[in-house]
DNA sequence: CATGAATGAGATTTCATTCAT
DNA sequence: GATGAATGAAATCTCATTCAT
């Protein structure tokens, strides 16, 4: 049993292993530019180990989006820990994807990797894993857009909806970056993106401003 | 007189004939799976001919994207010539770009490819391209604000930023469709969709909506 | 009959065009680099114009040659025209070879490109006239020899031998200057280069030399 | 125990595999002529599995060079092994020299690959590598020098300076055999050749012979 | 004569994946 | 389980030469 127990917890570390050079080599040269020798080479495994731990390229991709999922979790997690109101909440989420998004570049590249190219099949276990980690970032969303409706600031029944709302915006949004020096070269982009997030909460406040 | 515009002629048919075997291919297989000899073989052309007409495979996909804002174009402009109503003009464009996603799925990709990936390097004059036909689709939105800013409907003073938040928000949102099978599994995406257009067009109303 | 004559004029003013762009090029990126379409660009022909005139590629190269051996001729011809002693001579002959392989190193590589790789077959005339071109430089070296012979400072009866010997070391000696980062690192190049003169000079030179 | 040497032993010759059919497709075609898929095919050999044991084209011929050189070493060792004089075995040093210019045609023309051509760039070891076996092929000369210094033949402080010489001399010589059907067509090269060395000893030969 | 578009083989190099040990 | 050598297709790009106009 512990026999069991040990060979289950090493093959655990191998995988980690491998996830771990692979985020590394993803880190320093974008998600494209990396193959799995470069991969096996930093992980000091073999080629074939690799394969052993991943059926392919693509699934060690996957894995990665998880982590990256759950790092992008806790940073906004975070940053929202300790503040009350939702609004608040609302665009220190979005600073924090923000900054996110320029501090993790090669990260944020690794969920536009499943966003934009054709049809990547998932297996199922890993759409199911992929999903919780999305659910988890969409749920600090609901939550905050939930106590915002409850304390009467946000007029909405349907916080989820409102929720990919945001994150759909605001990802949109921060791929448009890439723009800065064509299309958006006279803006200030910082500026627009915390418009974009007060225009969300303005559009979701309560019209009805008592206006005697 | 007739020779010299006939070869000129029959040269930019040539380079036509080249985008129409690339612009085939991506519809048929997507972006990152095209290679040079696929094109040349669709286009009936040897692989050298190709690059009589085009440096290189990244400048192929750049004049690429440029017909493929120009299809975008054309669409939301059909769509809203002939309505007044700047609100309604707003949700049609956001309505013709859901269409466009939907039926175009891998024209909107090419958009995608140039906007997701790590970093590419474009020659300064197609960044200039590029630039002008992205520009003409921002005006479209930017006009569409302006005349409901005129109108008394929108409360801004900076139409083009609100523009780009719009395009960044329909952009962003209608990549996460994909993510209908996994996070959103449970919902109605164009509802969603929808929902973040009003939520959009109440975020740029005039607060205060007067009662009694 | 004017007519004819321009023709031919003409004719041969397209070749020298195209044998200065080619010079050029070769001055600029080396032999190996140049391809026909560089020349033909640089000379403002078409392609197909060039191939009027040179039957290849080689051809070009090996007409070049003989452009190659007249200036080196020449830089010989003028290093030595003011010069009586015959010893000084080959010492300035040698001197005005290895500034021309310095300053015009692509040059140099041409005459190399000839005499290393595999057999090249030449059209007979250009062996010819090849053959001419370097017979040129040879008779200067005879003719300083056979001075030196006549004058008593040299032991020998067949210059031409000489000339050759000593031809092929300086132009030898030439080459390893490549060597001067490796085997040579340690050394003065220059300095074992006119060693090497004043070794030739010396083996040349009458052996008795009376010591009672 | 024997697995891993097992391993290196067949790493080491496969290395030679590859090797032994790039010198044959030189031998056959010259280095010019050589890519590496010919290689590959030669050697039996997938391309990939080259680019396994050699870093690229360049490294492969940079090896072949050592071996090029190894047996040129290994030719003249022989030739001089039984030979006391030191005259002689400069005279026999030369004669090795020009029997593997003809035998040898093709490995001569390796030698030449890395003299003539417009400057390679070799990884730092391999030129520590090349500069060790030409300094092999040095040393045997400059010991003869040595050695007829000592026996009070040659008149020299410097043997290394006066075997560069040589070899450059008779190097630069053996190229101009190429031209026996040009420059050189009424002259027998052999005996130029034969001559230069004679030059060369006696050039080096002290001075004062005396005479009565 | 002149053009220059077209060819298509060929060069180098990379890489996901397999499989015998 | 682990290894890592081997594969071989594929990718991008170049270039000498031809030929219809």
């Amino acid at each position: 049993m512990g026999l069991k127990d040990r060979r289950l917890r090493e093959k655990e570390q191998r995988r980690q292993q491998i996830l771990d050079a692979a985020r590394a080599m993803v880190l320093q040269y974008g998600v494209t530019a990396v193959s799995i020798q470069q991969i096996a080479k930093k992980a000091e495994l073999s080629v074939g180990t690799i394969y052993l731990y991943f059926e392919n390229k693509e699934e060690i991709f996957a894995t990665l989006q998880e982590d990256v999922l759950d790092l992008l979790y806790e940073k906004i997690s975070t940053a929202i820990k300790s503040i009350d109101d939702p609004r608040e909440k609302i665009r220190q989420t979005a600073y924090a994807y923000n900054i996110f998004s320029i501090k993790y570049k090669q990260y944020f590249d690794i969920i536009n990797y499943f966003l934009a190219p054709t049809e990547i099949i998932f297996p199922p276990n890993l759409k199911e894993k992929i999903d919780t980690h999305g659910n988890k970032i969409l749920s600090l969303i609901v939550q905050a857009i939930e106590e915002g409706a409850k304390a009467g600031y946000f007029d909405t029944t349907n916080a989820k909806k409102c929720a990919v709302v945001l994150w759909g915006t605001i990802h949109g949004l921060l791929q448009f970056r890439k723009l800065k020096n064509t299309i958006l070269k006279n803006d200030d982009f910082d500026e627009i993106y915390n418009y974009s997030v007060e225009c969300f909460i303005k559009g979701l406040s309560k019209k009805t401003i008592a206006v005697r």
